[in-house]
DNA sequence: CTGAAAGCGCTTACAG
DNA sequence: CTGAAAGCGCTTACAG
């Protein structure tokens, strides 16, 4: 293989000097039309292209984004890293991921390996809670999902979106609800509890009462199991008629403690999920979530990045409802079914 | 922020050279303990932190590997992914990732990005059957999971693990089985396909003769279902006992299939993925199917890439069979039903 | 508008 | 074993 062509071979080829070429190259001086002309064809001629690594060197700026999420095999990161790599395209740039396994140590190892690598800006999907860290780094830093450190939020407006569920099964007359928060030393996980419960709690004013109780676990299908396998064992009418969940693994984790009691959903329990990742749709029954915006969050975290000056402040974006078919009206115990409305 | 101190801080803070320095800083070459020491503290005193950038430029070397995967929120290649930077990150290399969205093009275009940031190497798990392309890349390139071009392959024996798939489900006794087949413009596709294939017309002529009918599909959950229906929906003397498929998503959207169409699995139906994600243990039923070995595959790519001179033979791993809940002894029509057997 | 030249931060023959 | 110097391939003031 022979050597890759340089500005000097292009320029050479073309009769004028490196200076011209890169001009050429940059788009942006101001070159003759003659001379630009010259310069394209033994582009073009020679197949050269750029070294990405040399302009690095000198302008000490890339296009690669660095992304790092807590888990890339948890699907909805794994949307979230798509979502992100097709933003950063749509940008001309490219991502360098890096998964911390839930570790916060490697967490800080993959920035500092980033900033080595003088990443354009780095995307941090944070693992657990990291806002006691003040971090300073020469290059933009944005949160995406879950707050890293002090740097700006791109988020799903979890409360928000938390209310809506909340709604959604008051509506449907729930009465006796439980929530699976996510871990409490998330900020996802404590917004979409406090969104839920203070949505509840209002109706409790405003409304009729609702027995709200709450069980922490991690976001992970595991936590969702096992925490409705205890809630559903007990007696019939000491149950929950719906269990709101703070993930969709969570939830899916809920659907299968449900029918391993043979407890019917959504006739006997209705079960909520968050995040609307793929398999969402696909369990049986398939489920009543929250779809996060993916596409847009990591649009609005690309963007911030690349703003000039980076930007500063958090962003949300509204989750919606969708509704499917784990959830139904409650059933009156000890009285006529109600009539599904559709 | 004040500018990050060079190689020629840390020779001035030392007292030294550059060349001294880097020498050091390499590791390699023979350094007078006393100067070694100074340059290290140095180092430590200014917190020097080497310029990967320059030191690229000026060996044409990074370390940074580029992976290719078709989709990264498909459940297998997410895992792989994983797989392949952790086995990176295990010899001291960063990854850049690329969704080619099962697009050729796109493929084609992130081999030529990454080429362009210089990578040391690339692995890329390809979009359906590219060998017909002959490309010429200045970096070794290395096919994992399914053939990318002409590039050496690492993947899981195919046909071995399929075989294995055969064997169990003859050994329950099934003698009408439906294949639903991955596409057959992928070398795993075909793979699967014959090694299951030839194994069940083995037994045509060792033991009893069993009805094989194949069917082919994409490999996602859609294909499953979709196959699956119509297969399931004929008279039940007519169905298949057990359905073998290409894919753990096909896999479960055939369990999805059999239990809308209120055929129980295992009782009166088995089914079979291939993969192993981590999905396939939390579908009810759990799911039978072949285990490939992330990890392993992960640590075998990246060792080929490399390795100097890079490798440049295909290598095979073997896949394990999972044997969990979705499979299980044929009943016998018009019968006594089967004793299972534990 | 264009060319000649400096310089980004390293590594590595080349002398000594 | 160590230093001085060249050079990787660009970009960008600086003159003109």
């Amino acid at each position: 293989m022979s050597k890759m062509p340089t500005v000097k071979d292009v320029a050479e080829y073309a009769g004028v000097s490196v200076g011209t070429v890169s001009r050429v190259l940059s788009g942006e001086a101001a070159v003759k039309p003659m001379l630009r002309e010259k310069v394209n064809s033994a582009i073009s001629a020679l197949g050269y292209r750029p070294n990405v690594t040399a302009r690095a060197l000198r302008t000490s700026r890339t296009d690669v984004i660095g992304l790092i999420v807590p888990d890339i095999t948890n699907p909805f990161f794994a949307q979230l890293a798509a979502s992100v790599e097709r933003a950063a395209l749509e940008r001309r740039h490219s991502l360098m991921l890096a998964s911390s396994h839930n570790d916060r140590g490697a967490e800080r190892a993959h920035v500092s390996a980033f900033l080595d690598r003088s990443v354009r800006g780095i995307i941090v999907v944070a693992t657990g809670d990291s806002s006691g860290l003040h971090l300073e780094a020469p290059v933009p830093v944005i949160s995406l999902d879950r707050r890293f450190g002090t740097f700006p939020l791109v988020s799903t407006n979890h409360a928000q979106a938390a209310a809506l569920i909340a709604d959604h099964l008051y509506g449907l007359g729930h009465r006796r609800i439980a929530y699976i928060a996510g871990p409490p030393d998330t900020e996802a996980g404590r917004m979409r509890k406090e969104g839920f419960v203070s949505r509840i709690n209002r109706f409790g004013k405003t409304g009729e009462a609702v027995q709200l109780e709450i069980a922490y676990g991690k976001f992970d299908y595991e936590s969702g199991e096992r925490i409705a396998r205890d809630l559903l064992s007990r007696p019939p009418q000491d149950r929950p008629t719906a269990i709101a969940a703070a993930s969709d693994q969570q939830a899916i984790g809920a659907l299968r403690a449900a029918r391993d009691l043979k407890i019917d959903v959504p006739r006997k329990l209705s079960v909520t999920g968050f995040d609307d990742i793929s398999l969402a749709n696909l369990v049986v029954p398939r489920l009543t979530t929250i779809r996060q915006p993916a596409d847009l969050l990591a649009r609005r975290a690309v963007g911030l990045l690349l703003e000039e000056p980076p930007g500063t402040g958090d962003e949300m974006v509204d989750g919606s409802l969708i509704v499917r078919g784990s959830t139904g009206p409650r059933v009156q115990p000890k009285a006529v079914i109600a009539e599904h409305t559709n």
